[in-house]
RNA sequence: UGCCAGAUGGUGUAACGGUAGCACAAACGACUCUGACUCGUUUUGUCUAGGUUCGAAUCCUAGUCUGGCAGCCA
């Protein structure tokens, strides 16, 4: 069953206007983008957005997008991050976009698209090295790059700041001969890490500092992920990513609002060096923010790396192996990253949007269940025997159908669903009071129980046994309905409940560290009583326990061992309505 | 006081010279065997100042504010 809203409409914004623009012109032969993640972390809700317009960009418009490890870095990144990677952008896109998903052949370096499969996998800027150094020399060659032998410290101050125009490096004259055994030389490994760049020669006197002679290559003397040993000179980002782009043949490079003065360098690149035409460009949006949380992949590594998480896939945190932790799918996903929108202005977007994109799918395809967080134990006085009730599945899906629940002399109900000395507005159960007790009897709190410490620990209570749900009577109205188990019958369970990470929407305000805003009671966990039926509980699955909120099955589980991971609490009025007393 | 980008309710986003709309949030109400869902109603907005125009969120000028840029990171 597809959970897309039926009516989703096509999302319009100022970059595929652009694309619209550009397929209506002819202008490319077909739309091709990309999604070219770093393999140096795990991805995060900002990456989904990222990933959904550029999917949704192939989707739309016919074209299709390839997965790309942006991989030139050997000395941060790492197959783990390369197979997480992959698989959360798979698992995001699935029943959505794998159609206009691309790979390439395991050991192919030419970028020939096929789709994914057995003997496939994404593409690796890494594996275009070769074609990247046959492009510098030809740089080197048309005198438009130079060895420099300028330490890293020299560079910076050569290069002056944004306000103060850079000066030449004294190797900028070298020539063509030199300049080309220098850097046979570079790549031969006679020199040290840090040792000689090789940079482009553009203008140090321009007001964008990133054309200010640019590196291209940097001495690294280390193994990579993917190419293994066969180098120990890696070009820069600006250098590869927009050649990679055109390898590709990518029509569309979206990325993030920060590259946007790097714009005029992928230019630069593409308009010195013979690529093929239509070339690539490159267009800008706003990265996406979100209250309540923090979103670079730095600051998510010091969560991890600090213990003030479990990991990378904690539920409270926003990457997207967190999120699916949790037991958001990417159907509320996807709504969600596509319903914010794309536009260039620096936004912080309210967790709240998310929050109701999640209830609105768990809403649609969530299993009812009773269970009970906290239990409070009740005996009805006046059951003679066991009853059999029947419970709705999901009422939002006839087709869930119905189970059987089984009503028996002691429950457990909710102990927040009693109160001793009830508001006037509280309608659940008070000494003396009626509340139904959903699919089953509508029960009277004759008798308080507690114990030495003053604490109740038993309700007594007569059920009205003419008022069963489904029978002939069951019409007779009172005011409030809770949940319920049997106490015979309930399972245990252990319940995350999370909440979120940070007190404060905007962690960072004011240049505070977030780490002196974490949430103190961002999880909790109860041993719940639940109903037996969810002993079958599939991790596949979602339920909502009727009353509180959505769960998934966490990895955690083993058979005989349910953990519940809270996804995220029903909306709750009367939790507004308590408050105001 | 260098360069680039941006500014529409509390938040996010539409309107492409012609009625400022949608979503989330908030408030109130209806319904309810989930205080959920659903439904209805309501509050709140074009950064400022000039100009062009019959008409400006939109075009022009000036200003204000916000974000980004000085890794051999991406």
């Amino acid at each position: 069953m597809s959970n897309e809203p039926a009516a989703t409409p096509t999302p319009s914004d100022f970059i595929r206007d652009i694309v619209a623009q550009h397929v209506a012109d002819g202008k490319y032969a077909g739309i091709v983008t990309r999604f070219p993640p770093e393999p140096n972390g795990y991805l995060h809700i900002g990456h989904a957005k990222s990933i959904c317009l550029n999917f949704g960009i192939a989707r739309e418009f016919g074209g299709v997008c390839h997965l790309r490890m942006d991989d030139t870095n050997p000395t941060k990144e790492e197959v783990e991050y390369v197979d997480s990677i992959t698989d959360d952008v798979r698992w995001l896109i699935s029943g959505w976009a794998d159609h206009v998903l691309r790979y390439k052949r395991v050991g192919d370096t030419t970028a020939q698209r096929v789709e994914p499969g057995e003997g496939t996998e994404p593409f690796y800027a890494s594996d275009y090295f070769q074609q990247l150094h046959d492009y510098a020399v030809a740089l080197i060659k048309a005198g438009k790059a130079y060895v420099c032998d300028l330490t890293p410290a020299q560079t910076d101050e050569y290069r002056g700041s944004p306000d103060k125009p850079g000066r030449p490096s004294p190797f900028r004259e070298r020539s063509i001969e030199e300049n080309i055994a220098l850097f046979a030389r570079m790549k031969a490994g006679e020199f040290p890490d840090g040792a000689r760049t090789l940079r482009a020669r553009i203008d140090m006197t321009s007001p964008n500092v990133w054309l200010r002679d640019p590196l291209l290559y940097r001495i690294r003397h280390a193994a990579h992920h993917h190419a293994g040993d066969a180098w120990c000179i890696y070009p820069l980002y600006d250098y590869a990513h927009c050649l990679s782009d055109s390898i590709e043949g990518i029509s569309h490079s979206v990325c993030t609002l920060e590259f946007d003065v790097h714009r005029a360098l992928y230019d630069w690149i593409l308009e010195n060096l013979p690529v093929p035409q239509p070339r690539p460009h490159q267009y800008e949006f706003a990265r996406l923010n979100l209250t309540y949380t923090v979103m670079s992949k730095r600051k998510l590594m010091q969560l991890v790396k600090e213990g003030l998480v479990s990991g990378w896939d904690d539920p409270r945190m926003f990457t997207i192996r967190g999120l699916r932790r949790r037991g958001v799918t990417p159907e509320a996903l996807r709504a969600f990253a596509i319903g914010v929108g794309v536009t260039k202005f620096n936004s912080l977007t309210e967790v709240a949007v998310l929050e109701h994109a999640i209830r609105e799918d768990l809403n649609q395809r969530a299993l009812r269940r009773l269970g009970v967080l906290r239990p409070l134990k009740v005996v009805i006085t006046n059951l003679p025997a066991p009853v059999t009730c029947q419970a709705t599945n999901n009422p939002s899906d006839e087709t869930a159908g119905t189970r059987d629940v089984a009503f028996t002399r002691e429950l457990w109900i909710e102990r927040e669903d009693f109160m001793e000395d009830a508001p006037p507005k509280f309608f659940r159960l008070k000494p003396g009071g009626e509340v139904r007790l959903k699919y089953a009897f509508i029960i009277k709190c004759d008798e308080v129980v507690k114990d030495a410490a003053g604490e109740v620990v038993e309700l007594r209570c007569t059920a009205d046994l003419d008022s069963k749900s489904g029978g002939p009577n069951a019409g007779r109205k009172v005011k409030g309905t809770i949940h319920w188990v049997s106490a015979e019958h309930a399972i245990d369970a252990e319940v995350r409940l999370y909440d979120r990470l940070f007190t404060e929407a905007d962690p960072e305000e004011d240049g505070r560290d977030f780490k002196t805003v974490i949430n103190p009671h961002s999880l909790e966990v109860v041993t719940a009583k639940v109903e037996p039926s969810l002993a079958d509980a599939k991790p596949a699955e979602r339920y909502q326990f009727e009353r509180l909120a959505y769960f998934a099955l966490d990895k955690d589980s083993q058979p005989g061992r349910l953990v519940f991971n809270r996804t995220i609490t029903l909306k709750d009025a009367w939790a507004k309505e308590a408050k105001k007393v």
